[in-house]
DNA sequence: GAAAATCCGGAACACGTTTTCCTGACTGAA
DNA sequence: TTCAGTCAGGAAAACGTGTTCCGGATTTTC
């Protein structure tokens, strides 16, 4: 239409300057077919002369594929889905396949929009990932699905999750192993699964180790410092506290240090995520657990370039977290 | 190839269903062309029994267009462009257009990489951003092109940036309608243009209420809490401390609140970025500035469409800041 | 009733690549 | 010399859509 200038040049281009018909060239530049090998050198210098560039948009109608997935992500604040979109990108750029994104903004007339946008784009497979561990609803699309973080609640989805209740063991075997008898749990909502699986793998874990109930309240630092000042008006004793996340870990720590506990020495602390912000600005810096969530990201591509290339792995994978261990179990 | 299943209807489908020809479809569909309204309707009705959706890389390849623009970051970690890419994504999605993301952490060769992948996409257009309000080379595509937040060092290229100095001039702007007259300036490394550009404007604003030289160290909430050392122990009367970023304020008010001082009765505490994570949660919460990022992306899309359609906005837009008043400044 | 204007829909091609099939030339063996 | 076999490369079709042009049918006008 408005052709700006002078337009990138075609194959047909290169044919023409290499004096041979576009299918040798087509041939030539992607080693197929039989050639002579003087041909194909001329050829891509041919192409090399022009700068030219092949047009994917060909190649993708003649080869039924468009070496394009999409994300869709419902978290548009991006603590949990940023990292993963990362993780998914950089495993599928290897292969040359491109990431559309789409911020759903929790909307499901966005998401209808979207979906429909990826199936129109003809995208060959979708990652679906969200804020929450809750599962959600699948999408309904003919087109190879895995969803990350956020499993779906059909079974015979592929979905790729953390191992929440690895994560919080990990967090209490540490603690058990410094000889820390008397663990008190701090953590969000009971209405958030990833509260309540960490906090029953807390329980587990700790057995006769933990000091009361599993204490919930919001996933802040407020809640942090509030729980510190209820735990200990209790008058029970404790000596390490393992909260649901770094927000509330650093909260504890703080309050704990305005009253005058030390930590770790009369109170280990643990947090949950390594949200480096939080949990390197904390005093002092946190031990915590790692979701690897660029891993998961990473993992999640690999499953669906699986299940685009015909070999779908159906059910749920779940991934290993990793403990990173700071002064705040480890003194200095 | 791999025909998975029973592959999406084609337009052909549609015509053949609706007894007319693939162009009268089209058409139909598309609402082009002279076709009797009975005729568009039964074309409809027989595109909605069989779920049609047009194929986009047809429509691409004749149309000349992808509909998609590239955006590039090096921002890997987020702070500053995942903002902006969540607004340009939703300029760009209410024109249906795709942004496909690509992330080169800083690594030129992977730069290189997803250029030549972008360019051979046919994408409409790229915006490319970064972490820090330094200047940084421009990308040679013939492709229209928008950089957000990192400016481009070609003038004759089209770069949105923020307004740091009315920023910076509106925070101080405030503390002096609050008379506060004593003002000192904590910010990042002077190796930072950032934190340059903001002191330039503080002292300019501030002019005989400023407090002594702007103090550069990190952007980390330690250095705040330092500063404040540093800026007590040398008895200089303060009644204002305006900060280069939201943890440096942070840290600032942890260490008030630890000597004692009430911010804001003894000293009100501005900050910078309007980074919840920092603003909220610190003890009180920050009057701070807010540099908008989701609608300086928003801007970026639109000019990059702009140009895309063929009138580029070649040169500079500072888009203003928006001071957001808190605890810190106010009271309560 | 015939010529002109209008309306509707189809055939053909373009977009850029890959791939399948085919042809002509050359080689070597019988 | 002839025949089979190999090799190098070209012609054409396919992918799915949009668009341009053109012809037939219907209506209008004199």
């Amino acid at each position: 239409m408005a052709s700006r200038g002078p337009s990138l040049p075609r194959i047909t281009d290169v044919a023409a300057l290499a004096g041979v018909s576009t299918s040798t060239a087509s041939k030539a530049l992607n080693d197929t077919g039989q050639l002579r090998e003087e041909t194909r050198e001329r050829v891509r210098r041919a192409a090399e002369q022009l700068g030219f560039t092949p047009d994917s948009r060909g190649r993708a109608l003649s080869s039924g594929r468009s070496y394009t997935v999409g994300l869709i992500t419902t978290d548009s604040s991006g603590r949990f889905s940023i990292p993963i979109m990362l993780g998914a990108e950089d495993a599928l750029s290897a292969g040359e396949m491109a990431l559309v994104l789409c911020d759903t903004r929790d909307d499901p007339l966005r998401e209808q929009h979207y979906l429909r946008s990826l199936v129109s784009r003809r995208v060959d497979g979708i990652i679906v990932t969200g804020r929450r561990t809750e599962p959600r609803e699948p999408i309904d699309v003919p087109i190879p699905v895995v969803y990350a973080f956020s499993p779906s609640t059909d079974p015979a989805d592929t979905s790729v999750i953390v191992d929440d209740h690895g994560g919080a063991s990990s967090a209490v075997q540490h603690l058990l192993s410094l000889g820390r008898r008397r663990i008190a749990h701090i953590t969000g909502p009971a209405s958030h699964r990833s509260a309540l699986s960490r906090a029953a793998a807390t329980v587990e874990s700790a057995g006769d180790a933990l000091v009361g109930e599993p204490m919930h309240g919001e996933w802040s630092e407020r809640w942090g410092r509030h729980a510190v000042d209820v735990l200990l008006r209790s008058g029970t004793e404790v000596d390490a506290i393992s909260c649901g996340s770094d927000q509330i870990a650093r909260g504890v720590c703080d309050r704990l240090r305005e009253l005058g506990r030390s930590v770790p020495d009369d109170l280990a602390v643990t947090g949950y995520d390594n949200w480096s912000v939080m949990a390197l600005a904390s005093r002092p810096p946190l031990t915590t657990v790692d979701l690897e969530l660029e891993e998961l990201g990473r993992h999640t591509a690999q499953l669906l370039l699986e299940a685009i290339a015909g070999s779908p792995h159906r059910g749920l994978v779940e991934l290993p977290t990793r403990l990173v261990t700071r002064e705040s179990t480890l003194g200095t």
